[in-house]
RNA sequence: GCCGAUGUAGCUCAGCCGGUAGAGCAACUGAUUCGUAAUCAGUAGGUCACCAGUUCGAUUCUGGUCAUCGGCUCCA
C-alpha cells in the first residue's frame, strides 16, 4: 500500500508504507540529505530511521535551529554518558537532557568527577564520534526494559519506567555502539554527525531535584554544528565573565565583601554608593509622583509580632533572632509588619484608600551559605518595598499601576524581563478561598494588561500569590527583581479594617511589591547590564579633568569647582603622567567624558571633552559642556 | 545546607618529591612636563585564609574551621 508525503516544498510524492523518513528525504531530495538532524513527521519530531506508516507532511529539523542543536545536544550527552561508562566503569547513568546552551548527565559514582577527567572523556568521545555509531531505537514492553536496565545495574533508570504513568505499556531506547539508554528521543542519525563539543564544568545534583535523594554528579558540557560556532561560544563565555558584576565591582572600587565582615554582607564603597544614592533619589521622586507616603519601620520588632504575622512559625529559619532586655526580637526580614501597626494606627474610612506605604527597607534573611552570589544573593538588603492597602473593588487597578510603574522602570534602564504568576505553595497560609481571589486579581490584571506570563505552581510567598518580574544576568541566571504579591491573610491576622461607605467595619486587602527589588540585587545586575559603562545619570563619576602637564593644574582646578558648583560629578587626574596613559586609566574605569586641559584650554578657557566611546569633541565652554551633562542626566542617558 | 574545586603581595598568577617565597600590573619615591588607550629608573609590600596534627623542620602532608567559585536545593 502506498502512503502519501507532502513536503516543505508543497511537492506530494507517493512512497510504499514503512518508508522511513530518510530514504523519503533522499528521493525528493536528489540522494543528499539536506543538513537534517531529525524530521518532523506530522508536526511531531521523530529520527530519520523513523518507518513512515501512513499519508504524512514531513518537515526538516536542521541543525543549526534551535531543535536541531537541541536533538545535538542530547545526543552528545549520551556519547558523553557512554564514554563516562567507558573511562569509569560502573559509572550509573540517571537523566541527561539537552538545556539552553547546552547539556548535562548526572552519574552515580563511588569517586569524585573533576574537571582533569575531561580529558579522558573527551578523548573517548572523540573515538566513539569517530567510529560513527548509528543511533538505533528500539521500542520494547515496560517490563523487558525494566529488566534490561536491572541487568545492566541501571537503578536510576528501572526507577524512572517504573514511576511512568500506567497506561503508558511500551518504552523506547536508543542504543549507540555498546551504549544503552532509556530515552524518548529523537536522536542525530549517527555519533559521526558530532563535529564540535566541549566538556565545561562538573557538580553535584541531587537526584530527581530533590535534597532528601541522592546526590549524583553532574557533568555540564555544550555542543555547536562546528569547530567555529563552538569556539564564538566559547569566547562569549569569556566576555561574559568580563561583564561579572563581582569582578567590575572589584575594578571600579563599587564595593566589597568581606572575610573578616561575613559573608552575604555588602559594604558600598564612596562610588558604589553614589550609583545607589542615585537610584535611591530616583526611586523617591517616582514614588511621590504616584501618590506614595514614605514611611520607615525599626529594624528589630518583638518576636510575639512576628508570631502574630506567621513568620515565626513560616520564616522562623530564614530570621535572626535577639534579645533584649530578656524580650525576643525578631530582626526584620521583610518590611510589612510596621506598615500594618501604621495603618491600625488610626481609624480609617474608605475615603482614605488606597494607603500607600513606601519604604527603603532593609532586611536580613539567612541565607544558606552555597547561594551566596556578590551582590544578587546576600543576607542583608534593602528593599524599595511597599503595601498598598485598599477596598478589593481597588485591587485590578492597583496592581495594574504597579504593572505599569515597573514597565516604566524597567525602560528607564533599558531592561527586558520574564513575568512570571506563582501560586499557592505548599507551607502557606489562609483560606483557599482568599488565595483563590488573589491568584485571580493578580492573574486577570495581567491579562487586562496583555502581559504574556507562564505560571510557577507552588512558588507564591506564604501569605500570598505573586507576580514576579525577572531579570537576566550576564551568565544568563534570571534573579526576580520585581514582585507584586496579593495578601489577604495579613489584614485579617492584623485585624485590620475600614469604615465603608455603608458604615460598617470592611477588612482592606494587601498588596506587597517591590519595584527593582532588593536594592543591591538591582545594582548587581546593573553593572553586568552596562558592563560597568553606566549611563551619564547614574555615573558614580560623570568626567575626569586630564591636565596634559602640571603647569595646568591651576586652570583645571577653577574648571573642576565651577563643575562641582554646578552639581556634575567630576574628578580630577592632574597626576605626572602622559595625557595617553591618563586616558587609558580613564577609559578602564569607563567614566563617561574626559576633558583634556593643555594650553589651548587653558587660553581660551574652554575644556576639550572626549567621550569614552572615544569621540573626541573639540574644545567647548565648560557652561556648554555643563548643559550638555544636565541635559543628559534630565533625558536619562 | 549538599556535591566538587579553590584560597600565596592591592590585582592576576608561578612556586617540583617538605628545608620559612617569586613575576607582571597596581602602589610609593625620583627623573621627565609630554595633546587623546601604558615614559624611565628605583623602593616598599607576604603569620602563604585560620586552627590543630604529623615531622628535626609544613606554603607544601593530614584533619577541622572560615571564605570564595561552579552547580543542586532554596530565594529578593
Amino acid at each position: 500500500m502506498d502512503i502519501k508525503i507532502l513536503f516543505p516544498d508543497s511537492k506530494e510524492i507517493s512512497f510504499p508504507s514503512g518508508t522511513t523518513a530518510a530514504e523519503a528525504v533522499k528521493a525528493w531530495s536528489g540522494d543528499t540529505l539536506p543538513h537534517w538532524v531529525a524530521v518532523k513527521i506530522n508536526k511531531q519530531p521523530v529520527d530519520l530511521s523513523y518507518p513512515i506508516q501512513g499519508d504524512a507532511r514531513v518537515e526538516g529539523i536542521d541543525i543549526a535551529s534551535t531543535e536541531g542543536l537541541s536533538i545535538l545536544r542530547h545526543s552528545i550527552s549520551h556519547v558523553m554518558a557512554q564514554a563516562v561508562q567507558d573511562v569509569f566503569p560502573g559509572a550509573k547513568v540517571s537523566i541527561g537532557p539537552s538545556i539552553e546552551d547546552g547539556f548535562y548527565y548526572d552519574f552515580e559514582y563511588k569517586e569524585p568527577f573533576t574537571v582533569d577527567d575531561f580529558d579522558k572523556i573527551e578523548k573517548r568521545m572523540k573515538e566513539i564520534v569517530a567510529a560513527d555509531n548509528p543511533f538505533i531505537r528500539e521500542e520494547l514492553p515496560r517490563a523487558s526494559a525494566v529488566k534490561l536496565f536491572e541487568e545492566r545495574s541501571e537503578n536510576y533508570k528501572v526507577e524512572l519506567i517504573n514511576d511512568l504513568p500506567e497506561d503508558i505499556k511500551v518504552v523506547s531506547i536508543y542504543k549507540q555502539g555498546g551504549y544503552i539508554d532509556l530515552c524518548r528521543g529523537p536522536h542525530i542519525p549517527s555519533t559521526g554527525i558530532i563535529k564540535a563539543f566541549k566538556l565545561l564544568s562538573v557538580a553535584g545534583a541531587y537526584w530527581r531535584g530533590n535534597e532528601k535523594n541522592q546526590m549524583l554528579q553532574r557533568i555540564y558540557g555544550t555542543g555547536f554544528a562546528n569547530e567555529n560556532e563552538l569556539q564564538d561560544y566559547l569566547t562569549l563565555l569569556e566576555e561574559a565573565k568580563k561583564r561579572d558584576h563581582r569582578r567590575l565591582g572589584r575594578e571600579l572600587d563599587l564595593f566589597q565583601v568581606n572575610e573578616e565582615a561575613g559573608a552575604g554582607l555588602i559594604i558600598f564603597h564612596p562610588k558604589g554608593m553614589m550609583l545607589r544614592y542615585l537610584i535611591e533619589d530616583w526611586e523617591k521622586k517616582e514614588h511621590l509622583k504616584r501618590g506614595y507616603d514614605m514611611v520607615m519601620g525599626p529594624q528589630i520588632l518583638k518576636a510575639d509580632l512576628w508570631k502574630k504575622s506567621g513568620h515565626f512559625d513560616h520564616y522562623r529559619d530564614n530570621m535572626y533572632f535577639t534579645e533584649v532586655d530578656e524580650q525576643d526580637y525578631g530582626i526584620k526580614p521583610m518590611n510589612c509588619l510596621s506598615h500594618m501597626l501604621i495603618y491600625k494606627s488610626k481609624i480609617r474610612s474608605y475615603r482614605d484608600l488606597p494607603l500607600r506605604y513606601f519604604e527603603l527597607g532593609t532586611v536580613h534573611r539567612h541565607e544558606k551559605t552555597g547561594v551566596l552570589h556578590g551582590l544578587l544573593r546576600v543576607r542583608q538588603f534593602t528593599q524599595d518595598d511597599a503595601h498598598i492597602l485598599c477596598t478589593p473593588e481597588q485591587l485590578n487597578s492597583e496592581i495594574i499601576a504597579i504593572a505599569d510603574f515597573v514597565k516604566y522602570a524597567m525602560k528607564i534602564f533599558g531592561f527586558e524581563y520574564e513575568v512570571e504568576l506563582s501560586t499557592r505553595p505548599e507551607n502557606s497560609i489562609g483560606s483557599d478561598a482568599d488565595w483563590e481571589l488573589a491568584t485571580s486579581a493578580l492573574e486577570n490584571a495581567l491579562k487586562d494588561n496583555n502581559i504574556s506570563y507562564e505560571v510557577n505552581e507552588g512558588d507564591g510567598a506564604f501569605y500570598g500569590p505573586k507576580i514576579d518580574f525577572k531579570l537576566k544576568d550576564v551568565l544568563k541566571r534570571k534573579w526576580q527583581c520585581a514582585t507584586i504579591q496579593c495578601d489577604f491573610t495579613l489584614p485579617e491576622r492584623f485585624d485590620l479594617h475600614y469604615i465603608g461607605a455603608d458604615g460598617e467595619k470592611h477588612r482592606p486587602v494587601m498588596l506587597h511589591r517591590v519595584i527593582l527589588g532588593s536594592i543591591e540585587r538591582f545594582i548587581g545586575v546593573l553593572i553586568e547590564h552596562y558592563a560597568g559603562a553606566f549611563p551619564v545619570w547614574l555615573s558614580p563619576t560623570q568626567c575626569i579633568l586630564l591636565t596634559v602637564t602640571d603647569k595646568h593644574i591651576p586652570y583645571a582646578q577653577t574648571v573642576h569647582d565651577r563643575l562641582i558648583e554646578a552639581g556634575i560629578r567630576s574628578e580630577r587626574y592632574f597626576d605626572n603622567e602622559k595625557l595617553g596613559y591618563k586616558i587609558r586609566q580613564a577609559q578602564m574605569q569607563k567614566i563617561p567624558y574626559m576633558l583634556v586641559i593643555g594650553d589651548k584650554e587653558v587660553e581660551a578657557g574652554t575644556v576639550a571633552p572626549r567621550s569614552r566611546d572615544g569621540k573626541n569633541m573639540g574644545s567647548i565652554a565648560v557652561d556648554e559642556f555643563i548643559n550638555m551633562i544636565k541635559d543628559q542626566c534630565e533625558k536619562k542617558q
